[in-house]
RNA sequence: GGGCGGUUAGCUCAGUGGUAGAGCAUUCGCUUCACACGCGAGAGGUCGUAGGUUCAAGUCCUAUACCGCCCA
């Protein structure tokens, strides 16, 4: 309906259509990605992505991580600094393999039957055809990565990070092969790592067992003479007990102690010792020690020197010499029904009764995880620990939010050593040789990369290399700095981008990930990874509960994107994300940022609606008239500096209004608040000052206000239209890269919007005389909107007011502004009845017609003037008081004295207007 | 058992010392020439409970209840 003609730039659409604008987006910055240059002299952002699984699809957790990255570095690079968001992925050991070698089963073959070496070519295989879906993915949530960087742990460069970081731990004496108890997972075969496993607690049995004393005569106070009870929810590793123990300072076994008993079905006697690690209230107040199936009692086995044989192989089943051979091969589950069947028919179950038990179940494979003692490759992490607290101390690295320090640091204090190998053949594998004797041969610290079975001074050993690889943690708990080109400390990226300014992740990999990439960087680097931690909290579901595949509640960022627009998800994960909470999923904030989205659209499209309408006619000599018309007619070449032009016209305000220079202060005062949130990285305090600012004073007050001056000859309003409009496209871009990228360009910009200025606070822009006088004005045109509804009026009704009050003045100077935005006309008087609306400093009349319920008008002021009395009395009745005036500061005093005038006079005038009632 | 977080309008949540806020829902009125994914005007909270500090407490301290998470 807009006549434009045909050298005018196309009209943006009615409504802003997500789908239309975002993939051109995402695939230019991709393909065009933001390069980070290791050579320029700005100060470096270095932010690297936590790695997600090759195997893995995008879930919230991961869109949540790296809206906020992505924020934070568009940010910066606006900024001005040299930002590098590093993306890439873990090889994902367990998951992949799991991957793979079900795709084998299905066509019938086992990796046995492969061999090893074709096996990993499968994976290879499999990983260039269907792994890294979610890089793919993550592009579409329009990230500014640069993607010439990306990384993978199985890469040669990282392959080779790990390799060293092997060999110095095992040349310092801090990687070691023991016997430790690990997390064994019996269907894949392999140890597992706590974050594979998957806590539950179940429905279980605690059982009591009476073991015999040795001593007849002598007896435990908790059961009958001869005998000593125990509580146990494994009662079928009994034949693996190494002790009874009790607490040293429990009286009821404390003459006990040093007596042996002996287990049930069997003529084995075992020590009863006391330790501090059992709880008295726990069962019967006695336990049987297993170290061998148990890592408290593994610990408690330690101390007191016990032996810990294995009852339960790799299988899960029960094979040792030690198991009563009617129990001998039976798998774990069914052995633990037949021994308490026994144990019932021998007498020596005294009671069993529910107890919920936690369990550890395999996050591949759902099988209970069984701890057994096993011959690993461990790393004594302990004294890379206290580096890490030596470092938090100096203040090296600070957490977001605080809180998170000491739970950092406690961790790091009560930590215990790492099992790193796993019996699996994705990985890397671990560079140590055996020899016949079972001597261990690693490559030395100067020439980490040789393998030992290459090394001629070991040629006449026939060495054999250890099968097992690392851990995935071993890999990516170096990914702050393999990735930058460790171990090569004189690679110009290490040198320019490490250590990284901010780790952004879920507080659920504290542990498992941050503190390892702390050890390891300390540990290799002798320096932090990253200065601060940003820590976000876990998605929820809308009830919410933890998503999880078991559960099904689990939501798609990919179809929200579909939904909503990938714009409005960032702005629901800005929104949503505040000081580390837990986010509870809600629909209502896509919708939020969706309208968001689509109200910014139109005001953009309005402006440049209005500009192209008047450029025609805009004076040539006025210097404003390129940078007007530039968003009229894209693209232009001519379109000075957003920057400079603020300044100008901060200079001449002789061209703006009133509402210009409101506006012009308010965004200024906005572009601080904003600033000052990013940098304290509250993102969501950022989004929602730039909403507030957008919506309510942008779209809702200031474009009101500017439609009477949209006219050729107002070229300083027709500039600020502009102005302000392209600084909340600035503002927001880090949040929504989308839409402001795409408005920028058609406000006649070439240059994309990411690689532009971030704006400058500037106090020459405040005015306050704008400020207080513009809010006058809204007051008054709020009253007058009273009126119009207390009247029933329709809006297009042009009411007849007056306006009474000390801002009189002020509002008829503006009375275009008031008329057109309140759509009433202002008279100088008004006779007979009036209905009056009184805001501070203003009152506005309104002739009483018959349509308005004079009675509940009446009402309603009365209710107000109660209201009015109160705050009055509340007022003076702080400034009575002698203590608030000598302690509270002058400003509040001064405020409360400004309260008691105010409102005196709003209920003086408001009695006045009453009066005319009471005849 | 130890630690942490939460408890604010019907719902989901902001708000760390100075007159209680947002979005949605709700009531009334509007196809007002950017936007009904919208505009205008309303209604709706003694901020879990009990003490305390302070001129002043949703905000700080202590205790307590309930919900959730982490560690053992």
């Amino acid at each position: 309906m807009t006549e434009t003609t045909a050298d005018t730039a196309a009209e943006l659409t009615k409504s802003f259509d997500p789908a239309a604008t975002e993939p051109r987006w995402a695939k230019r910055w991709f393909e065009e990605p933001f390069r980070a240059d290791a050579t320029s002299a700005r100060e470096p952002f270095t932010i690297v992505i936590p790695p997600p699984n090759v195997t893995g699809n995008l879930h919230l957790g991961h869109a949540l991580d790296n809206t906020l990255i992505d924020t934070l570095i568009r940010y910066k690079r606006m900024a001005g600094f040299e930002a590098l968001y590093l993306p890439g992925m873990d090889h994902a050991g367990i998951s992949t393999q799991v991957v793979v070698e079900r795709q084998l089963r299905e066509a019938g073959v086992s990796r046995h039957d492969l061999g090893r070496g074709a096996f990993v070519e499968k994976v290879w295989n499999w990983k260039a055809e269907s792994g890294g879906v979610i890089l793919e993915q993550l592009r579409r949530l329009g990230v500014s990565a640069d993607w010439t960087r990306e990384r993978f742990t199985m890469d040669e460069g990282l392959s080779r990070a790990v390799r060293h970081q092997f060999v110095k731990l095992y040349h310092e004496g801090l990687a070691y092969r023991g016997e430790r108890i690990v997390n064994w997972d019996p269907a894949a075969q392999t140890t597992l790592s706590e974050l594979e496993i998957d806590r539950e607690v179940r429905k279980g049995k605690m059982s009591t067992l009476s073991y015999k004393l040795e001593d007849p005569a002598a007896a435990a106070s908790n059961g009958e003479p001869g005998e000593i009870l125990i509580a146990t929810v494994r009662p079928e590793t009994i034949f693996a007990d190494q002790a009874i123990a009790v607490h040293p300072d429990d009286e009821r076994f404390s003459h006990l102690i040093g007596m042996k008993a002996r287990i049930p079905l069997t003529d084995r006697l075992i020590p009863i010792i006391a330790d501090a690690a059992v709880e008295r209230d726990f069962g019967v107040g006695a336990l049987k020690i297993t170290p061998a199936h148990d890592p408290t009692d593994f610990e408690i086995g330690e101390r007191h020197k016990l032996s810990r044989p294995s009852v339960i192989d790799l299988m899960g089943n029960l094979t040792s010499e030690l198991v009563p051979e009617a129990f001998r091969g039976l798998e774990r589950f069914a052995a633990r029904k037949a021994v308490v069947k026994a144990l019932t028919e021998s007498g020596d179950l005294i009671e069993e009764k529910d107890h919920d038990t936690a369990i550890g179940l395999s996050e591949r494979t759902k099988v209970p995880v069984e701890p057994i003692v096993s011959l690993q490759w461990f790393v004594n992490v302990k004294p890379l620990a206290q580096q890490v607290l030596e470092g938090l101390d100096k203040g090296e690295m600070q957490f977001v939010p605080e809180r998170y320090t000491k739970v950092n640091r406690d961790w790091l204090e009560n930590i215990r050593d790492w099992n790193i190998s796993r019996q699996l053949w994705w990985g890397h594998q671990i560079p140590a040789w055996y020899d016949a004797e079972g001597n261990i041969y690693v490559p030395s610290i100067e020439n980490p990369d040789l393998d030992c079975d290459q090394d001629p001074q070991y040629a006449h050993l026939n060495l054999r290399r250890d099968p097992d690889v690392f851990d995935t943690w071993f890999s990516s708990n170096l990914w702050p700095f393999s990735t930058l080109g460790w171990p090569d400390e004189g690679n110009e990226d290490f040198l320019k981008f490490y250590p990284t300014q901010v780790l952004v992740t879920g507080y659920d990999i504290l542990f498992f990930w941050v503190a390892r990439m702390q050890m390891a960087a300390y540990g290799l680097t002798q320096q932090a990874p990253f200065h601060t931690v940003m820590l976000h909290g876990l998605y929820l579901d809308s009830k919410g509960q933890k998503m999880s595949k078991s559960k099904g509640n689990g939501l798609d960022p990919l179809e929200l994107f579909d939904q909503y627009g990938v714009d409005a998800s960032r702005f629901a994960f800005a929104f949503l994300s505040t000081g580390g909470q837990d986010i509870r999923h809600d629909a209502r904030r896509f919708e939020q940022g969706r309208n968001f989205a689509n109200k910014l659209w139109n005001a953009a499209r309005f402006v440049r609606l209005r500009l192209s309408e008047v450029v025609a006619d805009l004076p040539e000599s006025d210097p404003l008239t390129p940078y007007i018309r530039a968003a009229a007619e894209m693209p232009s070449g001519v379109n000075p500096r957003s920057r400079d032009l603020l300044l100008s016209l901060a200079e001449h305000k002789e061209k703006l209004t009133l509402a210009d220079r409101w506006i012009i202060s308010r965004l200024n005062a906005v572009t601080a608040e904003v600033t000052a949130h990013l940098d304290a990285f509250d993102l969501g305090a950022a989004i929602r000052s730039i909403y507030a600012f957008t919506w309510d004073e942008y779209c809702d007050w200031y474009l009101e206000a500017a439609k009477p001056a949209m006219s050729a000859e107002n070229t300083g309003t027709l500039a600020t239209l502009k102005l302000v409009l392209e600084h909340i496209l600035k503002l927001l871009h880090p949040f929504m890269p989308f839409i402001t990228s795409e408005l920028y360009q058609a406000l006649g910009h070439r240059r994309q919007l990411a690689v532009h200025a971030w704006p400058d606070v500037n106090p020459m822009l405040q005015d306050q005389e704008a400020t207080e006088a513009f809010t006058r004005l809204r007051a008054a045109v709020s009253a007058a909107r009273v009126l119009k509804n207390e009247l029933g009026l329709s809006p297009q009704d042009r009411l007849h007011v007056a306006v009474e009050g000390e801002a009189a003045k002020l509002v008829r100077q503006n009375a275009r502004v008031v008329e057109g935005i309140a759509r009433v006309t202002l008279v100088d008087a008004l006779e007979g009845r009036t209905l009056s609306a009184v805001d501070a400093g203003v009152i506005i009349r309104a002739p009483l017609d018959g349509t308005v319920d004079s009675a509940d008008w009446l009402g309603k002021q009365q209710k107000r003037l109660v209201e009015l009395g109160k705050q009055i009395k509340q007022a003076q009745g702080k400034l009575a008081s002698e203590s608030f005036v000598a302690r509270a500061p002058a400003e509040i005093i001064e405020e409360e004295k400004r309260r008691v005038t105010d409102f005196s006079a709003q209920k003086e005038r408001l009695e006045a207007v009453l009066a005319q009632f009471e005849e």
